[in-house]
DNA sequence: TAACATTGTTAGTCAAATCTAACAGTTAGC
DNA sequence: GCTAACTGTTAGATTTGACTAACAATGTTA
């Protein structure tokens, strides 16, 4: 019975669900002209998109009344934020900067295996919670800063240079 | 005056690049019909494509003779190699299955920023070439069997369930 | 409530990258 | 060196997601 043949979205239409989702958050409601502004695009694109993913039923959308997500567009951008703050959180952890680690993280979030998100998080989770300054951190932090291994290192790739 | 004005290549564009690169070295030449296969398209996308990146200067393609990089292309497939093994290792480290590491390699290598590239790969190298079994590895293989802290442990984020 | 401003929509175009079907060039066997 | 088989190419259609221009609905204000 074709209910739910959930078949693969596209990056661009999980950035759609996932921008809907944060505006309305944000202020309880995602109009189609915040929508375009955020993902810089024109209004048409995202009248077009939002027919779309109507018929893909993630979201209720009427026509010049407004788009909310459906509970299929809920879970879906609920996995999307989780796995959009694990990415960011460890971009910052190996010291990207905030507005890379931000823009790397958007586009990502869309090619992961689900596997690999899982992963992933359970990595940030430990180091996170690890006991404070975990110590591999302090490690790498250290390296970071000196090009150096804080004590005893045996590279097993070259060191530097290409 | 104009000679190489680098506009920035698709994800699709430097997977040719890199799947030549690869055929290149691994036997000496790269046919159409096997670069469509690496890449799951018909060979007439082939054709199109190495057009294309003839013309941007990435390769140098003779019609029915067959294709080589040029030296801009080359560079292009060295950074890109790069980025995917670091990815990769990345990956595996952290406890991807190496089906999924290959897999989330190729599509990522293309999204990432170079700032996040540089960090991730001093990043993999640092714990790579720390003091045997680097603490966190160990600290961390033993979080995800079994899902415990090893030590005292503060979770800075809620603990599970969301 | 009429007129105007704002917001959203439709229709039609475009570009990238793919495909199929038909054709052209190359290579090997005889 | 001709022909068959293979490999590669051209032409044209398709899909996705964007765009512009023109139009429609909604909201505001006097």
């Amino acid at each position: 019975m074709g209910a739910d043949t959930t078949k693969t979205l596209s990056a661009s239409e999980e950035s759609y669900i996932e921008t809907i989702d944060n505006l309305i958050r944000e202020q309880g409601y995602a109009r189609v002209t915040e929508i375009a502004t955020t993902l810089n695009v024109k209004p048409p694109s995202v009248t077009n998109m939002l027919q779309k993913l109507d018929e893909q039923k993630y979201v209720t959308y009427k026509r010049y009344r407004g788009v909310i997500l459906t509970k299929k567009g809920k879970s879906l951008a609920k996995t999307l934020e989780r796995r959009h703050n694990t990415l960011k959180r460890f971009f910052i952890m190996i010291g990207v900067s905030n507005e890379n680690a931000e823009k790397d993280a958007c586009k990502i979030e869309h090619e992961i295996d689900p596997e690999t998100a899982k992963k992933l998080a359970k990595f940030v989770e430990s180091v996170q919670s690890a006991p404070r300054t975990p110590p591999f951190l302090e490690h790498f932090t250290q390296y970071l800063e000196t090009g150096e291994q804080p004590k005893e290192c045996k590279p097993k790739t070259q060191t530097r240079k290409s």
